[in-house]
This record gives C-alpha cells, sequence and structure tokens, in this order.
DNA sequence: GTCTATAGGCAGATAGAC
DNA sequence: GTCTATCTGCCTATAGAC
C-alpha cells in the first residue's frame, strides 16, 4: 500500500473513534511510523484537507459496503438487519463504532467548515439513496420511500450515539428490533 | 446570576456549538467578560470539570422543559411533535441546534472520559424515562414502551445531525412525520 | 518522497497580588 | 472572588537537507 493510502486509511479510523480535534497530526504520524514531511508532502493543505480525503474514501467505503449487503437481501427490512448486525459485531470485536459513522466529524466541523459539512452531507445523502431504491423496490410510493430512508438514517446515526455512550451494542440491537414498524410494506403480501 | 452560574450558562452553548475540544478557555472567559483566574476558582480541575457541570445544567434544562411539553398534550404522539416543534423553531431562529442536542460531546469524549461518557448516558436515559412513561400511559405494554422510547431518542438525536450537515429543519419535520407510524397506539391491534 | 529541526501560536493550568 | 502575569507543552505548519 501507498503512503498516501497508508495515511488516510489510519486517520480514518483515529477521527471516527476520537473525532478531528482529538487527533493530533503528531498522533497520526507515529501510528503510520512516517514523518510530518511525508504528511504534508502528500497534504500540502494540512489536517483539513486530509479530513476531506478521510471522508472521501469512508463515503466509498461505506456505500460499497451497503450496497453489497442490499444485494444480498430481498427486502429492505432483511437488508437494514444485516446491516445493523454487522455494525453490532464490529463494536462488540473493536470496541469502537467505527463503522459507518463519522457523527464526531458531523458535530464538531459542521459550524465550523463548509467543505466538512458538504463532505458529510453527500454521505449521508448516499446512504439514503440506496435505501430509498430499495425500499420503492419493496413498493413504496416515492414519498414514503424518501422520508423513510431518512428515518432510518437517522434512527441509525442515533443509536450508534446511544451504544457509544453506554458501551454496549444493546440500544442498535433494539433499533433492528423496531424499524420493521416503518419498513412493512404497505400492501397484502401474495405468500403467506 | 453568579459568576458560577453564568459560566455554566455560556459554556454550555459553545460547547454544543462547537464541541468540548472547539472550544477553549480563553474564548469561554471572553464571552463571559471574566479571567482565567476567576474560572478557574470556580472549577478548580479545570476544563472537564467545567464540561460536566455543563451536561448537569443541561440534563434539568431539557428534561424540566420536555416534562413541561409532555404534561401539555394528551399522547406521545401529540407531545413528540410539539417537542420536535420546538427544536426546529430554535433551530431557523438561532441557527444552531443548542435545544436537546449534546451529540458533540458525546462523540468527541465517549471514548476519552468515562466521567463525560456518564453524564451524557444519564441524560439519554432520563430522555428515555420520560417518554416511557407517556407511552405507557398510552396503552403500550412496558416492552414496547421501552424499546419505543429509545427509538424516539435515536431518531430526534439522528435527525440533528441531519439538519447540522445539511443546514435545513427538513431532516427533523420528516421524522415528526415518520414518528406517528411507532407511536400509534396499538389498541386496533391487527393480528400478525 | 522522506527526513530532521524548528518556528510561532495557542492550549490548559498555576502563582500570587489585591 | 477576581485579577494579571507566566509556565509548560502541544498544536499545526514550514524550511531545507538528502
Amino acid at each position: 500500500m501507498d503512503t498516501k493510502s497508508l495515511i488516510i486509511d489510519i486517520a480514518t479510523k483515529l477521527f471516527q473513534q476520537k473525532g478531528y480535534k482529538g487527533v493530533g497530526l503528531t498522533e497520526i504520524i507515529k501510528a503510520c511510523d512516517i514523518s510530518k514531511g511525508s504528511l504534508y508532502h502528500h497534504f500540502p493543505n494540512g489536517k483539513e484537507e486530509l479530513l476531506i480525503a478521510c471522508l472521501q474514501y469512508l463515503n466509498e467505503e461505506i456505500t460499497n459496503d451497503i450496497v453489497d449487503i442490499f444485494n444480498r437481501y430481498p427486502t429492505t427490512q432483511e437488508a437494514t438487519n444485516a446491516m445493523i448486525s454487522k455494525l453490532i459485531d464490529n463494536f462488540e470485536m473493536e470496541g469502537t463504532l467505527i463503522g459507518y459513522t463519522f457523527s464526531s466529524m458531523v458535530s464538531e466541523m459542521a459550524s465550523l467548515s463548509d467543505p466538512v459539512r458538504n463532505a458529510c452531507a453527500k454521505l449521508y445523502t448516499e446512504m439514503q439513496t440506496i435505501y430509498y431504491h430499495k425500499l420503492v423496490a419493496d413498493g413504496f410510493s416515492n414519498d414514503e420511500a424518501s422520508s423513510t430512508a431518512l428515518m432510518v438514517t437517522a434512527s441509525i446515526e442515533g443509536g450508534m450515539l446511544l451504544c457509544l455512550t453506554q458501551k454496549r451494542a444493546e440500544p442498535l440491537q433494539v433499533i433492528s428490533q423496531v424499524l420493521p414498524k416503518i419498513l412493512e410494506t404497505r400492501r397484502f403480501k401474495t405468500s403467506e
């Protein structure tokens, strides 16, 4: 792996765990085992440029991952269940929620930097778009699919915050159980 | 208002807007028009002690406010609607979501400080308890009330993050429209 | 492309006068 | 209880050798 990719990979995890301001460049270069000069060679505009690169990288990682899961399950309900299960497994193994969250970057930087805010907005939008298409395929109207996709995104993001405060995966498990109430297709199923 | 209350009041707003690491002590004392020595007289253990005091203050403010709203409306559905409306009004007037959110403190500090994490956890728990009791009064079973209260908390918290990234109040409006799907009393329960 | 060395500023925190 | 002055250390960022 080339140095630039290595920096992005490690910095992304650190930013997710500790937030943007919570991670210093010194910590990043130590974790990468490189020098400060090397970092600034790849990101001449400094830390914020690195953060945006991380958010773009995260965007691809997350959307690829979700698309992959959504292709493997017939309905949105089953797909979101599988997705949350994966999040929980990750949380219980790693101890941190480095999966699909970037809430620390949002809440810290949204009011301070428009480029960062826009990168975060784009990521949320792409996640919702995936949910949206699956919901339309499930038989939802466009309006209902759109609002439901937003609700899924918000509740999972909020659920991650609850998991972080409690150091337990239970909140996400509960959300996984409640989500079917809004994901149930509003038409009669042909089987059963 | 005494100096200590003034510091807590102003620091709380700043922490909510910019996050814990995003606000310096210098910024706080300038906004309060006091000196650093005065701040350290009231909070001898420094910034983290101040943050926890802010979270406790926020706890009282938020729970009082929510209890007040919940007493004025007959059902959970109407009460949450009114609560979200108030959040949105605040957001559109002030430009920032300093209402019931402290997500920046959670996501920044949860992995770094247990006292802070616990203060945040307590706040979330108290909010959910208010929802829980109202839902039980609505006729929900204890289990359903508990999981629904968690879902309401998570979706509103996540909705605020979406509002912050988009600089628009629409996400919270949509959530307000979708929430009835899980808040409808199941008194005309359909067999599954 | 990677390194070392360092600049310049601001962070949180402290000491002691009044 | 509030002030000014100051300390130490970390922060981002830069310069220039190899």
